[in-house]
DNA sequence: CGTTAGTTTGACGGCACTCAAAAGTTGTGG
DNA sequence: CCACAACTTTTGAGTGCCGTCAAACTAACG
């Protein structure tokens, strides 16, 4: 029998056996709204999105990025209501489940619903340190954190061609993302690129020194996978 | 075969058929590190608990609280490392697993399976409006909104008697929680407590107006708990 | 009754917000 | 190919929420 495994490309193929079709979103679409009650749950296949919470009054809250090999809708297929909205920073490609099928997964494959809960986990790891950065950092340590953070990301899933990374968000994503105004966050960006540790271009941002933003921030990037158990 | 199942007491005493040992711990002990890579996962019986994490030149930000019911160490069991700390508040009465035992668990019993799950997108979802909360909220819609959510996770362990809740935290906890300093929480709970929406005990506070709390912070409460499907 | 932990208050300063406006970019339609 | 609208980035001026520093006050405890 297996030990704890990570989760890698080959499981969301087998997971596609629960599948029921396959969607393509373009960048700006919303998946999933606040409050919503949808018969889908989803694994993202390509691309980027993100996830977040409004207040009444509009102000908006992102709470988290998504990028290929994460699920989409948990949240709703567990608790029953989303919670929270997702659109899409970039066209992407989703896998398409019934949500009500999860009880058949974690009864026929008790690999795969240990693997769910592993992503779970690893949301919350990551919510975790959204927390301390939105809590107890400033707003320069904020942003050199979030970018290390995307990039870290996006290394995990090969996503980095040589030592840069080319993000598709707007400064007014990372101001929503750091609870800073997006003049602060203007400015606040700007001292970074002025230390050659990002450059911004046009909907986008470059990354130059990753471990430069990681000092910056006082963050040690990502716990080591977890190699299987014995 | 049942639909989807919130976690109740009586699971619990299910999930001890796991067990290997009970823990009794005082208030202000120290459970698990950041770092560390203990061999337990707990369930918590009885009492308060929180867990935080703190930069390297010691800013704490605390993270969310623990009441019976929630699981003390997926994370570690789960990822390998413990990447956050937790405190008692209270004394508290612990149930002890091995973490290695986690496996069997999800083959031989896939509902309780899925119920992890399902704690994990909850503590997930209270993540997210935390987010919310440090991201997008006043420091007076910041307070409002813990002590309004500390009264509802209270309820839903039945831990309120009558209409008010001693919550047995220090105005430093709520500071950390808050993203604030100790001097502007003390502040702000004041106006609070000129509103009559709380009342500030030594060591403790006393809900006196939840839906005034509510409403101040632009807070819905937490969403229904989810009927089986079907 | 001294010590320690927690709460409270005031003065002052700074980081980040709002307001305002300009410059650059993208997309669309004539 | 150009005009125009919409969006994004940039910059400056002034404001205010919240942080830091400092000190008193209260309660618990040995």
């Amino acid at each position: 029998m297996p030990g704890f495994r990570a989760f890698e490309p080959m499981e969301l193929t087998f997971i596609s056996s629960f599948k029921t079709g396959e969607l393509v979103a373009e960048s700006g679409t919303t998946l999933l709204s606040e409050g919503s009650h949808s018969a889908h749950l989803y694994t993202l296949l390509s691309g980027w999105a993100f996830r977040y919470k409004t207040l009444p009054d509009g102000r908006r809250q992102i709470l988290n990025y998504m990028l290929p090999g994460d699920l989409v809708g948990l949240q709703g297929s567990v608790i029953g209501e989303m919670q929270h909205s997702v659109e899409a920073l970039s066209p992407l490609v989703l896998c398409v489940f019934q949500r009500d099928r999860l009880n058949d997964l974690f009864r026929n494959h008790p690999g795969l619903g240990f693997d769910i809960t592993w992503l779970a986990a690893q949301e919350e790891r990551m919510l975790d340190d959204h927390l301390l950065s939105l809590g107890r950092r400033t707003a320069m340590e904020r942003a050199a954190y979030l970018i290390a953070f995307l990039y870290h990301r996006a290394a995990s899933v090969g996503l980095t061609s040589s030592r840069n990374l080319y993000l598709p968000i707007t400064q007014m994503h990372v101001a929503d993302t750091l609870g800073l105004s997006i003049v602060h966050t203007n400015k606040t960006l700007r001292k970074l690129a002025d230390r050659s540790l990002i450059r911004w271009l046009d909907r986008s941002c470059e990354v130059l020194d990753v471990s430069g933003l990681m000092e910056l921030a006082g963050w040690d990037g990502p716990p080591e996978r977890r190699r299987p158990l014995i």
